[in-house]
DNA sequence: GCGGACTCTCTTTTT
DNA sequence: GAGAGTCCGC
């Protein structure tokens, strides 16, 4: 305990009841929670089983283990802890049947879940114009994150079409497939708890404490969740700041942190505001950015290292010279004596990903990406690991529907329909079904699958004897590598890597005796591999701004620090909700950094294949100018037009025809001036300014 | 059923 | 500017 402060001690030692500590971004909050669990273990004799820890991620929690097995030695192991989708997977593989799911169930990942949507509004005869998937999509996780089933969400119409009863149909399928998405992991578990007394007392039973992190981005799904699980003993301890609440957009609610005590009555609140991470000059601009937000917990992070250098705005011309001038700046910093791997770049979308990597490449610097297309999500792990259940006896329909035609097996659409009724009316699992298939009685589509199907028997006499549970020889025997071929000998190669990666992870896990069913558990929650991999090298590292929560370096470079991309256009349609969530999302990739940060802009910026010519971001403009260095020209570029009054480069005009636009260059003077102006619409334009009719807005 | 050529759409963030 | 979806001839 002596290694914390006042205000972390308080808190780590605080009694029963419902606590919420306000923890400032760099402020020790993981300290304080495993000083937390270790003071419930140590001191107060709580048994470590009887404690749950919830995480944002699974590396979080992975993270939080380790360091409370440092604390406290081989108990903290004992300490059960997960994000809230794995562990109230972890709850349904124990009671779905009573949700009327078999044990063996599985989760649905992203891509077939929007298959699955667009499949159902084919077959209900829905055109993708009347009722867009993504529309249907994100109404239903809307509801499923406020807690709704397609019984009790209210009703929805659009354009003539009844999207209530679309979402039932939806969980219908869900379950024919025997598959639940994401969201309904959380959802499903609070049914159990809602709809079945039995069920609800042994979890309300399971664990005397509950500690949630990151507790600002809990939905109402979730915030349910945790009531439930803690009606007997309201001994919640909940971390977050409200600054850093950046999941709106997935169903979270601010209001949970904010209004904590009065939901909760009793509770404790402690705040730290103590900043350990960041210099004074990058907490200042912190601190600057996020004062312009309302509706917050009032606070200020108090500086406690040094002032250090002032942090640097760049304007840059478009996102290669971007690029160009990041990778200058990270050189510049690996000879001032930071590593590599202390330096990150955080963008808003990972699409910003694509220059940089260029750039990078081109000047040999050492980079990883974190994010983008998951490990699990890849065509060809999918595909292997369809193949890898079916053998386990975990696949289902969809995996056997996945894999029928890959390699060619001359079942075509036609085939597939086939299939499926085929096995329908079997009435056996997928998995069960290869077995009938194998007897080469089959007809019809079914009778193709033959040979798979007698290989696959022949192979699962002695599968527990291979450490891959039968993998490679099962891709080998079946034509699956060798079809891989056809996409090009370099493409061929990295795939076939990644499936050797998915080997040596099966193996792994096999040796930790987990069943195959827990192995596509961790598969469908893990998002990326990067979990599985040990990250000990020296590496910068690209990522999202979302991904960076919870992290920090010593270095971290922001690109695109710009209207349109942050604040993202899609979050000005939420209007002044949706700019308080870009701003606390620029507000976290500032206080990811310790010593050095460098925010950059672009004045013109390709977005597929279009030119973009963006202002600097609104929370630049909004800065005192003694906190930021700029580069060479202040502040967006403000050259007066000659007799021109107001009309200046980097304006955003109107046009009566052409629309918005901005102003990029001006020539001559008086009534002679030209201007060039990029309209969004209509393009790029000079025009005479005399009689242009430009409104300035 | 297959493969090639074509068109069209969709571009935020993730457990 | 890429990926998915569609059409068409074999």
């Amino acid at each position: 305990m002596s290694e914390l402060n006042q205000a972390q001690q308080a808190a780590a030692e605080a009694g029963n009841g419902p606590q919420l500590i306000l923890a400032g971004a760099g402020s020790g909050k993981t300290r304080t929670i495993v000083h937390r669990i270790g003071h419930l273990i140590a001191a107060r004799g709580v048994a470590p089983h009887r404690i749950l820890a919830v995480t944002f991620t699974n590396k979080a929690a992975a993270e939080l283990k380790s360091r409370l097995s440092q604390l406290i030695g081989d108990d903290g192991g004992g300490v059960v802890s997960g994000t809230f989708h794995s562990i109230s997977l972890r709850m349904l593989r124990r009671y779905a049947d009573a949700l009327g799911f078999p044990r063996t169930f599985q989760v649905i990942d992203a891509d077939d879940q929007k298959a699955l949507v667009k499949r159902l509004l084919k077959q209900a005869n829905i055109a993708t114009d009347r009722l867009h998937p993504s529309y249907l999509l994100g109404w239903i996780e809307h509801c499923k994150h406020a807690g709704q089933t397609p019984e009790s969400a209210p009703a929805c119409h659009w354009n003539g079409t009844d999207v209530r009863a679309l979402y039932a149909t939806y969980q219908q399928q869900l379950r024919e497939h025997e598959r639940m998405d994401f969201s309904d992991l959380i959802l499903n578990c609070v049914l159990l708890m809602r709809e079945h007394p039995g069920v609800s007392e042994a979890l309300r039973r399971r664990f005397d404490h509950v500690l949630v992190d990151e507790y600002q981005d809990t939905n109402p799904v979730q915030h349910e969740w945790l009531t439930l699980m803690c009606a007997d003993h309201h001994n919640l301890t909940v971390v977050g700041d409200d600054d850093q609440s950046i999941y709106g957009w997935r169903g979270a609610d601010v209001r949970h942190i904010l209004d904590f005590e009065r939901i909760w009555s009793g509770a404790s609140v402690h705040r730290l505001e103590e900043n350990y991470r960041s210099s004074g000059a990058i907490l200042n601009l912190a601190n600057a950015i996020i004062k312009k937000n309302e509706d917050r917990h009032d606070k200020c992070l108090r500086a406690t290292r040094e002032y250090g250098s002032l942090p640097q705005w760049n304007i840059c011309n478009d996102e290669y010279d971007e690029a160009r001038k990041i990778t200058a700046e990270l050189i510049n910093w690996r000879s001032a004596g930071y590593a590599w791997h202390e330096m990150a770049v955080l963008y808003r979308s990972n699409r910003q990903s694509l220059a940089l990597e260029q750039v990078l490449r081109e000047a040999a610097l050492p980079y990883r990406i974190v994010g983008g297309v998951g490990f699990f999500e890849r065509l060809e792990i999918k595909d292997a690991l369809a193949y890898w259940a079916l053998l386990n006896r975990c696949g289902d329909t969809l995996q056997l529907l996945r894999i029928c035609n890959k390699p060619k097996r001359g079942i075509g659409n036609k085939g597939e329909e086939q299939l499926a009724a085929q096995l329908a009316a079997s009435g056996l699992r997928a998995s069960d079904w290869l077995d009938l298939l194998a007897e080469g009685k089959a007809t019809g589509a079914a009778g193709k699958l033959a040979p798979l199907a007698k290989l696959i028997s022949s192979l699962r006499q002695d599968v527990d004897q291979i450490p891959d549970r039968g993998l490679m020889q099962l891709l080998q025997a079946s034509g699956y590598l060798d079809s891989l071929q056809s996409m090009g000998e370099l493409e061929a190669a990295t795939r076939i890597d990644n499936i050797r990666t998915l080997q040596s992870y099966i193996e792994l896990t096999m040796e930790q005796e987990l069943t195959p069913v827990e192995f596509m558990d961790r598969a469908a929650l893990l998002q990326s591999s990067e979990e599985m991999q040990q990250d000990n090298d020296d590496t910068i590292t690209l990522m999202s701004l979302h991904r960076a929560k919870g992290l920090e370096f010593d270095c971290v470079v922001l690109p695109g620090v710009e209207e349109g991309l942050l604040p993202h256009q899609r979050s000005l349609d939420d209007g002044e909700a949706g700019i308080a969530e870009e701003r606390r999302l620029l507000y976290v990739g500032i206080t990811r950094a310790r010593r050095q940060l460098k925010l950059t802009t672009a004045r013109v910026r390709r977005l597929f294949g279009e030119m973009h010519y963006p202002q600097p971001s609104r929370f630049i403009r909004d800065l005192p100018a003694d906190i930021l260095q700029p580069d060479t020209p202040v502040m967006p570029q403000t050259t007066a037009i000659p007799a021109a009054g107001g009309v200046q480069i980097g304006s955003n005009v109107l046009h009566p025809s052409f629309g918005e636009g901005v102003i990029l260059a001006s020539e001559g003077t008086g009534d002679a001036t030209r201007i060039t102006v990029q309209f969004r619409k209509s393009g790029l334009k000079r025009l005479m300014l005399k009689y242009a009719a430009l409104q300035i807005v």
